[in-house]
DNA sequence: GGTTTGACCCTAA
DNA sequence: ATTAGGGCCAAAC
C-alpha cells in the first residue's frame, strides 16, 4: 500500500506538469492542498534521487528564479533542461530566469 | 518525542 | 521601485 505522504503527492504533481511550462513551489503546495507549504516542495526536491525520471527542473519560485545552488544538481542544468524544452531562459544577475507569464503551467 | 531546517512566499516599511 | 523580516509546515535530525 503506497503511502499518501505529502512528498508522494508532491512527485505526483510534478509529473504532470506538461512539457514545456514551468511551475512555481506554491503553485504545486496549493495542488496538494497545503498552500502554505511551497518551502516543504523544496524539501522533497532536495531529497529527491538523482535517477528521478519526474520533471523537477520544472520547477522554480515564483519570481521565475531558479533557485537551486550547492546541491547535487547545478543550477546550469537546470536552466539546459528548461531550454531543451522550448522554455526561454535569461541569465541575469547571476541567476536564470524563466518568463512566468509566458510559461507558467496553468493547471485546471 | 522536541528542535531545527529549509530548491519559498507575502507583507510592510 | 527595492529591501527586510516573519510565517509557514512537513521532513530530517
Amino acid at each position: 500500500m503506497p503511502v499518501d505522504s505529502f512528498s508522494e503527492r508532491v512527485i505526483r504533481v510534478i509529473g504532470k506538469i506538461p512539457k514545456g511550462k514551468a511551475a512555481t513551489y506554491g503553485q504545486i503546495a496549493a495542488m496538494v492542498y497545503s498552500p502554505r507549504a511551497a518551502r516543504m516542495v523544496g524539501q522533497v526536491l532536495r531529497h529527491l534521487p538523482r535517477r528521478m525520471t519526474a520533471p523537477w527542473h520544472r520547477v522554480i519560485n515564483s519570481k521565475g528564479m531558479i533557485s537551486i545552488e550547492n546541491l547535487n544538481v547545478p543550477k546550469p542544468e537546470q536552466a539546459r533542461r528548461l531550454q531543451e524544452e522550448g522554455i526561454a531562459v535569461s541569465f541575469r544577475d547571476g541567476n536564470y530566469w524563466v518568463d512566468l507569464k509566458k510559461y507558467l503551467w496553468n493547471p485546471k
